[in-house]
DNA sequence: ACGTAATTGCGAGTCGTTCGCAAAAACTAG
DNA sequence: CTAGTTTTTGCGAACGACTCGCAATTACGT
């Protein structure tokens, strides 16, 4: 998870148009490599590393946690993966996808996540107000969650509130 | 920075003022306490616990890494102190202030901070959309600065684009 | 000044991640 | 297929940012 300048994505639909694209550039599709790949390929979400190394629960043979570590930063190095760090705990891995972004619950943690476009106005706004150009790939929109507003409201002042 | 239920702000002007709180809620006025409320009543922007440790390079005497932790903690828990997380590294601590939520540049790093009201209309809309609630106050709203849009447009394809 | 609970300082431990390095693949050339 | 060259692996150790346990202090109420 070095600071490495982020490439451009790189939208492989298997494994093997992947370890292709690896070859282009002089990478060596090894076996640990194929790994992180099919489980990637076969993810709902994003995964840990952790994860990842302990072999997805039995699903896969489990590796080591350097080298998925290792393969998951030059695999985001040739654009064919991305990560995200969903509040505190470890950054997540997914394949490069259709670009979408992230909103998280500061309060119970949920993840929702979005097409990009869906934030375009927003992100339109922030840009003339700010100059800046709001991205919520790699770090996401933290808030509170519909739910969590709720209970905060309902929360709030207590059965005392303006006594 | 365990998770813990974020406590409603409590803005003290000085040293003494944030002192008196503590006691009001039978906490102690301990040496290494009040260096870190001097410390942060005389820093510029939010400080990590390391340098609070090391005495702001000697400015001040150097404490106990374990309990400036605890005693950011605790602060925190009064309300007298907030916590940022600017990207990666450390987590970041200032006094408790009239609110103000950040921006950081995902490429040059560098930090806005502008008043909660300034997003107001932005965080309308997000709940609009989306039911969310954005707070930029605790993770900050992540992006390209205007240096670094700029940047990127320089170099955006190069002098062999579209070839 | 005394007793007692809050705090400190220290060391060790945790979690997420990175590094060094020798041994083991992968690709390439012959 | 065999060697040679390079990449990659697997392991253990190290690192940064914290967090915890615990005995020794210290702050405060009386």
């Amino acid at each position: 998870m070095t600071t490495t300048h982020r490439s451009p994505a790189l939208v492989a639909d298997s494994v093997e148009a992947a370890v292709e694209a690896l070859r282009e550039r002089g990478l060596r599709a090894s076996a640990a490599r194929r790994l992180v790949l099919e489980a990637l390929f076969g993810a709902e979400g994003p995964l840990s590393a952790e994860r990842l190394a302990e072999g997805l629960e039995g699903r896969l043979p489990r590796s080591d946690l350097a080298s998925v570590y290792r393969n998951l930063e030059t695999l985001e190095e040739v654009g064919l993966v991305r990560h995200v760090h969903l509040g505190h705990g470890p950054g997540l891995y997914a394949l490069a996808a259709p670009e979408h972004e992230y909103l998280v619950c500061e309060s119970c943690h949920a993840v929702r996540s979005v097409a990009k476009e869906e934030l375009d106005e927003i992100r339109g706004q922030v840009l003339e107000r700010f100059g800046f150009e709001a991205r919520f790939t790699h770090f996401p929109l933290v808030g509170l969650c519909p739910d969590c507003i709720e209970e905060s409201r309902d929360h709030e002042g207590g059965p005392n509130a303006h006594p």
